[in-house]
DNA sequence: AAAATCTTTCAGCGAAACTTGAAATTATCT
DNA sequence: AGATAATTTCAAGTTTCGCTGAAAGATTTT
């Protein structure tokens, strides 16, 4: 584990680090279904976080283990995400890569990615559904209001998130961690339940 | 596709609705990744919201074509999240189940399940972390430094998630949905970017 | 308490997602 | 332009995940 030749005293603090980052990249990469990115891309995106450090794709390849293809495919959906960016490195040609290090940033990245993937489509497709359901005169059915009184609430739903999202998670995004500390602290309506029991 | 047997004009609008019920639930259960459920959790969802109707797993299994076990399975991990519920029906024995039909409820449902499944983990995690490296004295080596810091700032991170999630998520959160239209439409600061660009 | 009805579990199967490694492509240097 | 180095693509192999259906387990009725 340890580099050979590291003195007695480093050598606990290099083992350390390495220990943690290893341990890092663990944890990160079971949070990778929540993302909605791949284990691998997840352990890529760990490791060049917790290092800070630019690396190219050999570096990524050795430390995880992983075949130079899917290093190479990582990096590259990586990049789509917005949550990596090329970096150069003056003596070598080869392809640096380097972790966005704000993690605020970084989350802004991945909703403005999950917005545009997953909830944009369903608007679309919300709309579209709409149109099947005309509402015929004025006295459409009661199970055709309902259907639509539904959709409706539903888009209504997802239009606030996606607005939230264009303002607040957009690239420059300055309002969200502040905002956020604010939500978290802002006194709400008294209401003892304090949330728990899931299990009846 | 139409029930035979629908007179002519009321089968249009029972196409209409079936028809539209049916793209509900595709379209739905697209965004199964997006929840971190099954693709037939989503579509049971989807079925039993869109509808609105208390339903038992034999209709379950006959509208989506899917297997007894499936059927059975879906219902009883949907209600785990608490996005739907058991309701009793009169004269029948059989379950019945109902989804939430307040879409904010069902977010939040979906929102405490995920903090507590995979925010808290993390959170563990990373306190664990923290405690294999201990910067000797007050000497650290830098690295040491580097990523305790940056292990600290993605647990405050994840902290004030779920901090806002318990606030907000919580069974009562009445607060969501007036905080959520005002993030969306609260001024920010000045900045013209209004968010583009992804391929550049 | 036996029968009838409904629900849950789980081993095995099949489909979908992921990974690999070598060949093809692109970019850089002499 | 040719040689060299780096990167990307992709078919084939591997793993993971979800579904089925039958059997076991509950619950209610007679």
């Amino acid at each position: 584990m340890a580099k050979p030749g590291t003195r007695i005293d480093p050598t606990n603090a290099a083992d350390a680090l390495e220990a943690a980052q290893a341990q890092f990249i663990e944890s990160w990469s079971t949070m990778s279904g929540a993302w909605g990115i791949s284990r691998t891309m997840a352990q890529v995106h760990a490791l060049l976080y917790v290092t800070g450090e630019p690396k190219c794709t050999d570096d990524v390849m050795e430390r995880l283990e992983i075949s130079r293809g899917n290093a190479s495919m990582s990096l590259r959906a990586l990049l789509e995400w917005g949550v990596i960016a090329r970096v150069e490195v003056p003596g070598d040609r080869k392809d640096y890569f380097q972790a966005e290090q704000d993690v605020w940033a970084m989350f802004r990245a991945i909703a403005r990615q999950r917005i545009k993937r997953e909830v944009s489509p369903l608007l679309d497709s919300l709309a579209e559904i709409r149109e099947l359901t005309p509402e015929v005169g004025a006295k459409g059915p009661e199970e055709l209001r309902d259907l639509n009184r539904r959709l409706d609430e539903m888009r209504e739903f997802f239009e606030i998130l996606s607005e939230i999202s264009q303002r607040f998670a957009g690239p420059s995004g300055a309002g969200l961690k502040v905002a956020a500390k604010l939500l978290a602290k802002t006194p709400l309506p008294r209401k003892k339940s304090p949330d728990q029991g899931d299990t009846p």
